[in-house]
DNA sequence: CGGTATTTTGAGTATCGTCAAGGCCAGTGG
DNA sequence: CCACTGGCCTTGACGATACTCAAAATACCG
């Protein structure tokens, strides 16, 4: 399995924002304990209920969390992007498969050392704990997105959900002109799987909100957002334009287009 | 407002069972800076956004954790029961307000102290961060229960949560005879709110199980179960008996009736 | 340019939301 | 002791929404 190093940006952990404000020993550690991993989309990286070997630090691509339900459906529970992390840390088994959705790759650190280093490295202790903070977080974010009723409403609150949280990641939000352009990096069936709807039933939502003039289907995985006030009502975002949301969407966004 | 102390449990932090894993030194700083509050069903506790000034732990009773939708309506995302800690370290304000869904009485530790604790206390870090990766646990088997398609199928994934995660709370769940019998702490509406429903559908679905043969409704607040099995199949549970949660549930669940 | 996978569209059915009315229970006051 | 009241739960009827299955159209890839 050939590495092939991405000449636009560091190499490995240094990539990852939130690894910079470690302190230099930690950091080093860290580096040289992790181990670059490639995968291919649909490759499965750790089953559900493998007992867990290592903690890892996605570098780029989209993994899928998921559960395989009795009857066989799986049903996907959050998207990993870069600077995500996974692999409980003192906790058992994971709950949840994590498979790559496009071409991944991670950097994986073996658990023992890795949870050796981190009681006695306040600060990566500190980088962990933020981190899952954010999980946490990014976790209810997406049970209010679920929770709206209509699958339309739905469709909107998870474009707003990839221009805020998704927005400094690759290039997945453009500005051009006035408007953004979001490209959708999974299928149809995985994002109905996440939204609790069919394919056809997100297709149809997509196609309501182009006639509702809220978005123009470019292709079928790049949405302009032509409304956004309208689809953060139909989200249920109460305090519209969400600030820190649209702070850092704006902050992170450069004009590309 | 007079604290009326229980007499059949410690008083107190004393109470919850994560706590008494710290050492001394810092258990007894902890409690020197806890204070006990009372709230009635209803109250709010914390308002959505408002900037944290106390992280705190619940003694005693349920609270929602909730949003406040565009249109008014009031999403639950979560109920915290005793042992819970709410408000957030290290971030900024709270995503989502609480309010007490029942009588609550909860400790209140305040937040800069309390940091300060906890940057030189690895014990209380560690117990913090177990506390935040258990609710992230939980938010996500949320997701999985709310991403069931029919409200009976949802409302069998509630009564799962609550017999392996609420088993040791308080008397919810108590073994009578062959089955289990589930007291059920929210109304009908909150109940609808969390599972994404009306209050009159989730009264249809429960009738709608009591049909089929796997519950029974002794009183709308008291379910006795009749076929775990079978609700574990509407909630779509691969591995029944789910082994970590039957354990829990067995070894919890003490003969009451 | 052909072959395959994905997306879209269509028609029929099941489920849920909505609105309105009725029933149950507890607490209150006569 | 009983009637009254208010809150909650339940039931019924109807319209809206989403799922199912099937087929067509489009995009993707060599």
């Amino acid at each position: 399995m050939a590495y092939v190093l991405q000449k636009d940006r560091p190499d490995g952990i240094s990539a990852i924002r939130q690894f910079s404000e470690l302190e230099p020993a930690t950091f080093s550690a860290l580096q040289d304990m992790g181990r670059k991993r490639r995968y291919e989309a649909g490759q499965t990286i750790s089953a559900e209920g493998d007992p867990t070997t290592f903690v890892a630090c996605v570098l780029d691509g989209f993994l899928r969390m998921q559960k395989t339900l009795a009857d066989g459906r799986q049903q996907i529970v959050g998207i990993l992007v870069e600077g995500d992390m996974f692999g409980q840390v003192f906790s058992g088994p994971q709950h949840f498969a994590i498979e790559a959705a496009t071409d991944t790759e991670i950097c994986a650190f073996p658990r023992l050392p890795f949870e050796k280093l981190l009681t006695r490295s306040p600060d990566l202790d500190r980088v962990l704990l933020l981190n899952i903070l954010n999980e946490l977080d990014r976790a209810r974010d997406w049970m209010i997105v679920l929770s709206t009723q209509k699958v339309c409403d739905r469709l909107a609150g998870f474009l707003l959900v990839v221009c805020s949280r998704f927005a400094t990641v690759d290039h997945l939000v453009t500005r051009v002109g006035e408007g953004l352009e979001i490209r959708i990096p999974i299928s149809r069936a995985d994002l109905a799987s996440l939204l609790g709807a069919r394919a056809e039933t997100i297709s149809r939502g997509f196609h309501t909100l182009e006639d509702a003039g809220e978005i123009s289907i470019v292709k079928p995985d790049i949405i302009r957002i032509l409304d956004l006030k309208a689809l953060a009502v139909r989200a249920g975002e109460e305090d519209y334009p969400d600030p820190s949301n649209l702070r850092d969407m704006l902050r992170s966004v450069r004009q590309h287009g």
